[in-house]
DNA sequence: GCATGACGTCGAAGCGCTTCGACGGGCGAA
DNA sequence: TTCGCCCGTCGAAGCGCTTCGACGTCATGC
């Protein structure tokens, strides 16, 4: 192994100044610099991980903790990890994997061990048992999603509830006025998911607001569940023709389901969606939807990461306002 | 921060009775062992990481690098990498995740800079060029999938050949007599990716061997190329009452299509699978599979790297045989 | 009774890096 | 010309842990 006193012995200079010129730190000499870069390339020099962690009290590794529970999307789980490390790669730190089953202990470890210098934390509860815990560690964390109390907490997630409101007001400006929000299975509420009860709440008061009679109704993930979410939404609405679905698996079942009982998408009813763009697009016909922009809260809850660790007050709570991209599910409401 | 001579003072023994009477890696009396525990847990006293890593060498954290591509069902790579993370944890240890984005590179960075003391690869190409890259490294490292060359490398897989001899052998014994193959998207061909072009062999070899008239049909995931499928194989092989789908994401709208067409599953058509029981399960009939056990895998490679850490010799080569599992969608022929 | 060895513990060295204080030489200001 | 200052570099001190060799004690065997 190639260590900094090799380099220093070869580039001509102490340790020290491998180590300042490489950071940059202090002002080193451009002449000198070169050389030890020159150096470190030349003996493929690489910074002993551990040694630097415990010299510097910074491992440059970041914890992300991610849900293992039934109805939550995995493409979205996924693609939001995929961002995490992308992000985290940019900034020079990498990322440790750990899953939810670990619980608080498995954050205090790596955050007492100082495996890692900060952590994020996906998939928060209303009332979340983890929260006391990452308040009082002296280590920065982000938190995806809201919990009922986020005072002293860093938090970031799309506006679900905006993205709720988004939806119907869309609708209602197509004329719509008997609309349905089909939502995430009903554990999802039961456990007091945040995001799930704050798309209701948008899609109630947006609808209130406009005067529109409208229903929620949870549903599993299954194409079972969903065709029979269908058949009760006919039978008990009739005169239903806008319809918010929020539970990515069963999008494209549903729109199915509503097609073999004789309604055409849009011409008959109006769908809107909140989904990853991707499987909004790739349903046979292309919904209008809300993002549900994984990717972006992935890079932005590392850099307020980034920024906390610089020193930098964030603000605590970060939501992304909703954006709705049409396509060819909604069309105006047949006269 | 509590630290060793904390514990140390507080027990009344010197820092290196600390660490020993903690690893066990020297005989200490147990009465001492007992006093140094208790020392331990009342100070919550936690070993700094960085520091332990630079003494000893050993970080006690594997890699992990999952691919992103097109082709791979998502669900599959999450699972695998939650059994990693849980496994590895077992044996004291933790995953740093990577992306194949990475590459080479990313492998060499954290093996050099000893951040890993090991690494796991997913999605390993025939000829990947990660290979003489692993091979020189000084740290072992498992392989999820067989390359064209394994030697001198430790992998593990499910026997996707034996999987796909599996399926056309359980259509034999029913009496099936032409049978079809829905595979991966042709992507995952072209690439080369081992384990899809296994099953074709292993499906063709098998189907020859039993005298069955065979066909294989590389395939998108969406439903609709699913759509197409179907009606292709219906227009041009009519006689057709048995088939193997190798394609998570279109199990699903397959058989949706077939039934569409006027096909019952499994009066007139008998279907299995190679996919997780998960998704085999989930099917409105529920299809008759070789699991995809992501988890086994993901668990067995853990164990794999720990016996190599250990200084053990393991089996360059481990395959998993296939179980498969009867379900509603196959059915003798019909006379 | 004394040498032998096993057991339990200690002290010190060192893992490879960062960082702090110090120092020498060059320059501008007086 | 001299003083003071800043720039660029160095040396040394650790960061907190593991590990190696050594040492004292006690039981054992001849």
């Amino acid at each position: 192994m190639v260590k900094i006193t090799d380099v220093a012995r070869h580039a001509g200079v102490s340790p020290s100044t491998v180590s300042y010129a490489l950071s940059g730190k202090r002002p080193i000499s451009e002449e000198t610099r070169q050389r030890v870069e020159e150096a470190a390339r030349e003996l493929g020099y690489r910074p002993h991980a551990g040694a630097r962690a415990l010299a510097s009290s910074r491992s440059n590794v970041l914890a992300l903790v991610i849900p293992l529970r039934a109805g939550i999307h995995v493409p979205v789980v996924m693609q939001f990890a995929v961002s995490v490390v992308t992000t985290a790669r940019k900034h020079d730190h990498d990322v440790l994997l750990l899953t939810q089953e670990e619980g608080e202990e498995g954050l205090r470890r790596v955050a007492d061990t100082a495996l890692v210098d900060a952590l994020i934390v996906m998939d928060v509860q209303l009332r979340d048992p983890r929260l006391p815990l990452l308040r009082s560690l002296e280590r920065p964390s982000v938190m995806i999603g809201f919990p009922a109390d986020s005072e002293g907490l860093t938090c970031i997630d799309l506006d679900f509830k905006a993205a709720g409101e988004a939806c119907v007001e869309h609708l209602a400006r197509l004329g719509h006025r008997v609309v349905a929000l089909v939502g995430s299975p009903p554990e999802v509420y039961v456990r007091q998911t945040a995001f799930a009860q704050r798309v209701v709440q948008g899609f109630t008061a947006a609808a209130d607001r406009s005067g529109l009679s409208s229903s929620v109704h949870p549903c599993e993930a299954s194409p079972a569940a969903a065709r029979l979410v269908a058949e009760q939404l006919l039978r008990e609405q009739p005169a239903l023709t806008g319809v918010v679905v929020h539970n990515e698996p069963i999008l494209e079942p549903l729109i199915e389901a509503f097609e073999q009982l004789g309604l055409r998408v849009p011409g008959d009813l109006s769908v809107t969606a909140i989904c990853p763009d991707e499987l909004a697009e790739s349903v046979r016909v292309p919904v209008t939807s809300v993002a549900l922009p994984s990717a972006e809260v992935g890079e932005r809850a590392v850099e307020l990461l980034m920024k906390k660790l610089g020193g930098s007050a964030v603000p605590e709570a970060t939501l992304l306002p909703p954006r709705l991209a049409e396509r060819a599910s909604t069309m105006p409401r047949s006269a």
